[in-house]
DNA sequence: CACTTTTACTTAATCGTTTACCCTACTCTG
DNA sequence: CAGAGTAGGGTAAACGATTAAGTAAAAGTG
């Protein structure tokens, strides 16, 4: 690798005109850098980062903390689109991004805040893992910058995706399209979870809803079996719903699994939303419809928020930014407003059915 | 940050000791080191990678490329969990990962070689790129330890998935199925769909299939709109094929909606079958049958290689490792093989309508 | 006991940059 | 034309580690 005393020799100045020519410092002369430049790129000259670092203690690096259940968030559509718009961000402006090691968390071994520290990080994004764990606590405490995803800590940044306004938009759209009877699975406890199931309540109570507590249960996010049993569950009361809403989109599938093996038709017969607008859900009919959260939005505003941190410690406000998304119209929540104004029907349709 | 310096000044020896106590050198007294690695403890010493990297030119860091199309590989099911596989290995070895910034592409910008010498990496796991880019090329004559996945380069290690295999397999298990009218939706041109395509052709001629061209068409991988488009005009031939073949799962999902759409059920109307086994396929009914990738298994060759070709430079060999897949046996390909053997039926069977 | 060997450290150079401070030769200025 | 100012560049320390080479004392050897 060439340095900047081949590049000096080379010129027959010092290694500190060097320095100076190429980070374009005022006291050398314009004729001195231009020459001292073009030697650079001629004999292919790139600066070395450790060096750098070690002096300047800026490592243009960024660490994401990322881990979810045994997988990382990689196999997780909404985290992976917005990592993936965080990565374009933060590179688009010189940073890299390194995955903050989860693997050895034996006692002894180093911590997550020793760990970012060693690697000498600019600033940290913690995009998903288990909040509540100490180590974690720890490092919010250190003094690296950080940014936290879909969670708040006091006094650190965050980048929410307004969970309110969503259950609210889609419990609204739905209600739009005459539904009355609207069960909710909701997630397991987390405060995003907390957030849209006391949305879903305010909401319902708003539109003069009433929601029978057997319309509402858990299910665990992206548990397809869970969701299955659950909407087997529903579909059997006296009086089952008309719209269920799942925890994630994921789940939907669950759902759809459990109304297709009944020979019912989605949303003919049933009408089902999801949340998070995964990309397979909008390749599959009847695509789904459901609450879209804004990735490329989340992704940026984390980037942008947490370079901010790192570039101006001084003068960038300790907030929280809340990203809207947006509902998601697919085809599997049906407009039945026309039936509620209809005379009730009394006893069942009739129905032929064919002998072979 | 506590250095070594800190901690032979409390120690009262020079910071060599220090150093040589934590590294666990022979030449340092039981009764120092234990001393030393105590205080050590208790000062909250960690090392500083930069200037550990700039001594010794290691960084046990790894860099990734993993762009695909507009997006990095992040948001693409089988990359995602080869990435992940491959992040869990090696950083049980206590490497990191960092993604090769492919952002600032502009002429004079640092090239994906420059970068990766500027960063130190030990290693590089090239995921997922435009194998065919110039910088590319670049980048595997540089030398630093690389691997490739899914690609071969001259004198470069490789990890490939066995689509030749693969493919054969999956063929054989629907030819075992009874079906004798299989029609292929390939990807577009890759070295990839190289092999699965002569893969295709060669065992239908060992199975004694004979395969009209029409059944043979191009579907870029992951488009689903092009997987309609084809299924379409694959339904529509006088003499329409049993099973379609797709690219891959989140095609095979075109083609689902484009049979479904015409009212025509899988299996029981046409059979399809998809190539991945992304997550998602296994969850929707009917499951996709699927020549399942083993993702696990390919990232944990590409980062133990990786790693052997850094720690062991000399003993290394050169050489393609292969990971076989297996097929996912979902719901989507009927079993026909009794209606071979029927007397062929005249005209329509017979359907019952129902009026209203 | 005199010599060699071993043990347990220390010294000092080095990795590639950055940067505070110093130096020299011009150019102004009154 | 003496003194100040400035442009352009050099010196050397520093960042935090590693490591070859040196050294003094203790231990082993015949």
């Amino acid at each position: 690798m060439v340095s900047m005393k081949d590049i000096s020799a080379v010129c027959g100045v010092s290694v500190a005109t060097v320095s100076k020519a190429l980070n374009d410092q005022s006291d050398i002369g314009q004729e001195t850098k231009k020459r001292i430049r073009q030697v650079a790129e001629e004999m292919g000259y790139f600066p070395n980062t450790a060096a750098k670092m070690l002096k300047t203690n800026r490592s243009y690096n960024i660490g994401v903390l990322f881990n979810h259940e045994d997988y990382s968030g990689l196999t997780h559509d909404y985290y992976a689109f917005v990592l993936d718009s965080l990565k374009r961000t933060v590179e688009e402006k010189g940073y890299d991004i390194t995955f903050v090691n989860t693997s050895d968390r034996r006692a002894g071994a180093m911590s997550y805040l020793e760990h970012c520290k060693s690697r000498g990080f600019d600033g940290i994004a913690i995009v998903c893992t288990d909040f509540y764990s100490p180590e974690i606590l720890q490092l919010v405490r250190g003094n690296i910058p950080i940014i936290t995803l879909d969670h708040l800590f006091n006094n650190v940044c965050a980048v929410m995706s307004n969970n309110v306004q969503g259950m609210q938009d889609l419990l609204t759209y739905i209600y739009k399209k005459g539904h009355r009877r609207v069960a909710y699975i909701h997630g397991a406890d987390s405060s995003v979870t907390q957030s849209r199931l006391s949305s879903f309540y305010r909401t319902a109570a708003q539109l003069g809803l009433t929601i029978p507590d057997e319309y509402i249960c858990m299910s665990p996010y992206r548990d397809t079996k869970g969701a299955y049993a659950e909407t087997v569950r529903l579909l059997e009361l006296r009086e089952p719903p008309t719209c269920i809403l799942y925890p994630d989109d994921f789940s939907a599938f669950g759902g759809f699994n459990a109304i297709q093996e009944r020979g019912m038709r989605i949303p003919d017969d049933i009408s089902i939303a999801g949340y998070d607008g995964i990309r397979v859900a909008r390749h599959i009919e009847p695509t789904l419809t459901t609450l879209r959260q804004d990735t490329e939005e989340l992704g940026k505003m984390v980037g942008e928020k947490l370079l901010s941190l790192i570039e101006h410690p001084k003068t960038t406000l300790v907030e929280t930014l809340v990203v809207e998304g947006h509902v998601f119209e697919g085809n599997s929540v049906a407009d039945i407003s026309g039936r509620n104004k209809e005379v009730p029907r009394k006893g069942k349709k009739h129905v032929v059915t064919d002998s072979i």
